[in-house]
DNA sequence: GTCTATACTGTGATAGAC
DNA sequence: GTCTATCACAGTATAGAC
């Protein structure tokens, strides 16, 4: 899966020691944490310092404002959803097709589940931060492509259950059921059977929907 | 459905116009919308009394605190999910049990989206608050009445994804779909379908998990 | 690159006039 | 029951010392 290569405001550095001083992705993986379980508005960068270790303006001094935190950090999973998504919608419409999809899809799950959830959740209240409005388009055509014009009730609502399920199961499941996390090898195919049984058939079936 | 008569902290009056006055009410349903979209942390009671049209301390003087009203909002939707809960649990277990469960649980869904949105996707934040301790051991029954102990990660993902997919379809779909928005009547027969595929099923599989 | 100090805004909540 | 005035506090962000 090719990722881009080279984006993150501060650059990694290398001290003479050999040890990689790397303030800015710790930040960014707390600020994460932080977003994902306690919500963004409910976070304040004093909280982030705290846990970093640092004081707020060191923090502020990484990047610009809340705002920009918010942004670097959720850039990289829109940008791997945005390829997944290329990808799928450049293929012919197949049971081939649909099937890679959802194995990608499940990777970007693993891969950015909290970022996932952090959107997922706060959209609505984050609206006008250009990360979000981009995610949301992303989002829009997303559904789009998944679900054709002329997909039944059932079948968008089964796209909402397959996103919203994700962005709950992976992350909030932990909220009430500490046990409940499983390790990323029983999930993969438990996730490939649920997610195929959700968006796998929506438009896909020749045969009209019973009433 | 049998509702809790009596609750609610100031009575509804009735002005020797004729006309309700209801303001408690009125502000209940207000904060719920707001708690639902935008989140707790960043709905303000300011916020709220804008919208109403009063004034910060007018909101104060009928809830005594932001928290308050959280408790006051949520109650009525933990009741009756408390409800259908225990009549779940008070049956044998059968197909036409659950049966019944996931259509008083459909009922739940339509009365209830919004406190359950507020409630699921921001009780990791809200921890400490009474209602919101108290939903969670609700949910942590539920999950425990619908799966068995030895229900699979499979079955116990599906479960993750009725909830998170109820909580996310029913609300947040509005952020990105707003055309995705369906009437109840056509959404009953397709959430009875989604719901029934994630959860019948799981723990009263005689069959094993395929691998 | 991190700190302290500071400015400014907004918050939840209280007291008291009407 | 609603308001204005006020409070203490936490929030983001900036300036400048080290």
């Amino acid at each position: 899966m090719p990722q881009n290569p080279a984006s993150s405001t501060p650059p990694e550095r290398v001290l003479p020691t050999g040890i990689r001083s790397n303030t800015g992705a710790d930040l960014r993986a707390i600020a994460l944490n932080q977003f994902a379980s306690v919500g963004f508005a409910a976070t304040s960068l004093q909280n982030i310092a705290d846990i970093a270790g640092f004081s707020k303006s060191s923090v502020l001094y990484h990047f610009a404002s809340k705002e920009a935190l918010l942004e670097v950090v959720l850039t990289p999973a829109i940008d791997a959803l945005e390829i997944i998504l290329d990808r799928f919608v450049a293929q012919r419409e197949s049971v081939a097709s649909r099937e890679r999809f959802i194995d990608d899809f499940i990777d970007f799950l693993l891969q950015f589940r909290l970022e996932l959830h952090t959107f997922i959740n706060q959209a609505q209240s984050l609206r006008g931060i250009a990360i979000i409005d981009r995610a949301g388009l992303l989002i829009v055509r997303l559904a789009g492509s998944i679900c054709h014009e002329d997909a039944s009730s059932e079948d968008r609502l089964r796209f909402g259950f397959a996103l919203g399920g994700a962005a709950y199961s992976l992350v909030a499941g932990m909220t009430f059921l500490d046990d409940a996390v499983l390790p990323d090898e029983d999930l993969r195919p438990a996730l490939r059977t649920v997610m195929t049984d959700l968006i796998a058939p929506v438009s896909m079936r020749n045969s009209p929907t019973p009433r």
